[in-house]
DNA sequence: AAATAAATGTTTGCATACTAATGAAATAGC
DNA sequence: GCTATTTCATTAGTATGCAAACATTTATTT
């Protein structure tokens, strides 16, 4: 018998609820992109201009799931792609001037994001947290 | 400039690699439900017949996120839904005798899912993990 | 008590993200 | 050079989530 289950102690639910939370939050701050969106953008400021495959990777993104994310920004016109004349399966996508701006902004608003969601943690906390995640 | 900021280092961005590597073991070991899904018939088994929303606000769903679930459990013939006589907006779901088993089943695998999920954490590890989620 | 206002329960429509399956191009092995 | 394998991208289908709308009930006012 399963009564000594309790669903609100278990990892993946409070994933869940965590993940919302912080859902909540980066969406006051920064209504423009979606986090996945803004890791995607983040990830192109650090690298420079990447395939779409390996852009998804450096984000730990599935393949199909990229095209999707990419679809969107290059809908707001934050990136651009171009095929690549070495490798016609290849297509670069790289930052517009808009994506850098608001990239350049939303990382500052990043910041802030983080700090928020973890507003009711000490910095000890904080860190063992991430080792946590990491660590799993 | 934002040159220190490092998206690997973001609580959000380790949540969501956390709560995907949950979501392929959960996949994994229960493939007839989604997590989500999950959480709603463990807390219907909990509570017993219940109305639609209240349901939700049980598991942190928004209204109509919960009437999406439920419809796909309806769906699967995993519980029913009958109005409330009481009160003509209400929905009162329950389990069928088949969500019910499905259930008892599936709390069994949603053991050895949290457990394989946090395999890599002490147990030490896991109780603070859950703290920290929690405090956030 | 009737009328109006506020709160609650549900539903619809739309956006996002994820998976499985497919097709096209490049590389490796023979 | 030819076949098999791998890599890259796309399409189609499913799940979750939110904002807005609608219906019913409860509370408040006159």
């Amino acid at each position: 018998m399963p009564n000594d289950y309790r669903l609100d102690d278990q990892v993946g639910y409070k994933l869940r609820l965590a993940t919302q939370r912080h859902l909540e939050i980066f969406s006051r701050h920064l209504s423009d992109v979606t986090p996945t969106q803004f890791s995607i953008l983040a990830r192109l400021y650090e690298v420079g201009e990447t395939s779409q495959n390996q852009l998804g990777r450096l984000v730990a993104m599935d393949a199909a799931t990229t095209k999707g994310v990419i679809a969107r920004l290059l809908e707001k016109d934050l990136v651009e792609a171009r095929a690549d004349p070495n490798d016609l399966r290849r297509l670069q996508i790289s930052l517009t001037d808009a994506g850098r701006s608001l990239t350049i902004d939303a990382i500052a608003k990043a910041r802030k994001i983080t700090k928020d969601t973890v507003a009711n943690l000490t910095g000890r906390d904080v860190k063992r947290l991430l080792e946590l995640l990491d660590k799993m």
